[in-house]
DNA sequence: TAGTTCACATACCTTGGGTATGTGAAACTC
DNA sequence: GAGTTTCACATACCCAAGGTATGTGAACTA
């Protein structure tokens, strides 16, 4: 194996290894030497490679947001219509937040271990800036009544984040779908009313 | 002064100077001794009253939670109208969001230092509470459709969460007028259509 | 093949949360 | 009011864990 793609295997390996880790224990329980050895190097390694457990930490944090990010832009991009668009982003955002990963890291962690402000500046690079876009092209094309988009971004962001978090706790099928229903009643409402 | 008097004292002086650090530099950067040290106490008397960091944190989330809900019931009490109780509350609680007490104690560290789960028990308490009653009211009163009360409280406290979120970071004056606007749109969009 | 780079390992320092125990003044008992 | 108990702290210590400084040997280069 070449020196590049150690590097790398090793790079990857911890990646993963803390990503296991920051999910099912948080980050304060994670012990960065512990996750250095189950990868089978020491915490040296885990310095060179990253910034420290913080280091590391964001790391993971900006994987785990590109995936998001990513699921969220297919699951709109299966329709062409904009309302369309935005209704199968907000579902596979809340389906999304049911995973541990992105529960645990994306929405409760990291906000307190990398601060607001630069959490916001990473999901805004990812999902959010997706959910903006689509929020424009709407109240462009008249079916959302004309106002300011960030605000109204940042209100369903907030109720999503919300809202999958209370879906990753209660595993009830019920749960899921009353959420989505009650997501739904919320963004039919922002539609200009017809009459 | 009597040993009853000084506990209290002591107590109090305690919660008040590590309410003002977990404000100001967030839970992780608040040393314990230090917070003592300020009250004129050592790091055995922060053990005696509470049970540890994570103790005395605990006692300031749940004095900054109380102070919040009372704020958002005298607000909304001021009010007799169902729908002017919900909105005055709402709005009530987006002002509140500016206070970095309320800010980054109870949004930001709360939830990653109490656990997720143990935070929204505390939520729920207080704040959270009311607007479920509201709610119920207002589906009661047929001014808004008939529908399960939990998930659409959650998706509106996630929402304004992070709005006062975005709001303290953002003095701007303009931008807490359009954010209030963009909630009302939101709140606006639940009432039953009238035709 | 000699020299350089670098991906780690090793050893050590330091901070800070937690704990075990001591102490002196207030409260209580007789 | 002298002795005893209680208790609100202080003191001293432990140790986990993050961070740092430095060593080392294999891979790369000229």
């Amino acid at each position: 194996m070449t020196r590049e793609e150690q590097r790398a295997a090793t790079r990857r390996a911890l990646l993963a290894e803390g990503r296991r880790r920051f999910a099912a224990d948080g980050y304060h329980d994670v012990v960065l030497a512990d996750v250095a050895r189950a990868v089978g190097v020491t915490k040296g390694a885990a310095y060179h490679h990253f910034e420290g457990k913080g280091g590391l930490f964001r790391a993971v944090v900006a994987q785990v947001q590109q995936e998001l990010g990513e699921r969220v832009a297919r699951a709109a991009d299966a329709h062409r219509d904009p309302w369309d668009q935005l209704r199968a982003g907000c579902h596979a955002f809340l389906a999304a937040g049911r995973d541990p990963d992105v529960r645990r890291i994306l929405l409760v962690d990291a906000p307190a271990v990398l601060g607001w402000d630069e959490w916001r500046a990473m999901d805004e690079d990812s999902s959010a800036r997706h959910l903006s876009e689509v929020l424009t092209t709407l109240v462009e094309a008249g079916v959302v009544p004309d106002q300011p988009v960030e605000p109204l971004a940042r209100l369903l962001s907030g109720a999503m984040n919300e809202a999958a978090l209370w879906l990753a706790r209660d595993p009830d099928p019920q749960a899921s779908e009353q959420a989505e229903r009650a997501l739904d009643g919320l963004l039919d409402g922002l539609r200009v009313r017809e009459r």
